[in-house]
DNA sequence: CACCAGGCAAGTA
DNA sequence: TACTTGCATGGT
């Protein structure tokens, strides 16, 4: 038992130092705004972040990325502007929900939202509906700075990788082992996951072999390619 | 052509 | 409670 806790908190240290020196900082969430990060956090929901880039454009050119705009514009009209990020209709009613929830309960002021505590933000999140999990807390370390670990496939399929989790692991048992092993820096958090994802896009993806993949030795012993 | 992408909610047994 | 399915576009 405190072997593998030892394990996990070495593996989880060298691979940040790994992917640190290897990467550099990421300089995440790539957004302009806080509410620019809540709605890429919704679209970006089992979606390719290029198709969300394409949605967040088309909102931003039409002046639309906007609490009050959101909120006034017709649901179809909002389905139509997100079209590309996929699943546009279903994300256009979430993003409504997001929105009526931030201007009810803090009068469309995110200061506002950002002064409250996070585990009871967290809870009004998860109450609104197309709200989960990864996308409350990306919300909470993104968009309001608080020291909450973002679990994504990315991450559940490193430590899977790595011997570091089992199949059935959830999202918390997931997170608990992250925030459990490392300081809750929002920063650290911040930066750890980005690299992550960055770490995926070129590693995660299939191939014949990950040769030049930076944490190819990380991969448990003898075994080729990704596996996926 | 098939497969996948930074999930979530609703339905079924 | 534990599975399963719908949602949809665009890139590889």
């Amino acid at each position: 038992m405190t072997r593998l806790f030892a394990r996990r908190k070495r593996f989880l240290e060298e691979v940040y130092a790994a992917l640190m020196d290897h990467y550099g900082p990421q300089g995440w969430w790539p957004a302009e705004t806080d509410l620019e990060v809540i709605v890429g956090a919704v679209l970006t929901q089992n979606t390719n972040w290029g198709n969300v880039e394409k949605a967040l454009t088309r909102l931003k050119t039409a002046g639309e990325l906007r609490l009050d705009r959101l909120a006034e514009m017709p649901v179809d009209a909002l389905a139509e502007q997100i079209r590309p990020a996929g699943y546009f209709n279903v994300k256009a009613r979430r993003l409504k929900s997001v929105v009526a929830f931030i201007q009810r309960e803090y009068q469309g002021d995110l200061n506002q939202m950002r002064r409250v505590a996070w585990p009871l933000l967290r809870r009004q999140l998860l109450g609104v509906h197309g709200i989960g999990p990864e996308t409350a807390d990306s919300i909470l370390l993104y968009a309001l700075d608080k020291p909450v670990f973002v679990v994504d496939a990315y991450t559940r399929r490193l430590l899977l990788r790595h011997g570091m989790i089992s199949e059935e692991a959830d999202y918390y048992g997931i997170q608990e082992i992250f925030t459990r092993h490392l300081k809750p820096d929002r920063r650290l958090f911040n930066e750890y996951h980005a690299l992550i994802v960055r770490l995926g896009k070129d590693f995660c993806r299939p191939r014949p072999a990950c040769e030049g993949c930076v944490l190819r030795a990380w991969l448990p012993k003898g075994k080729k390619g990704c596996g996926r």
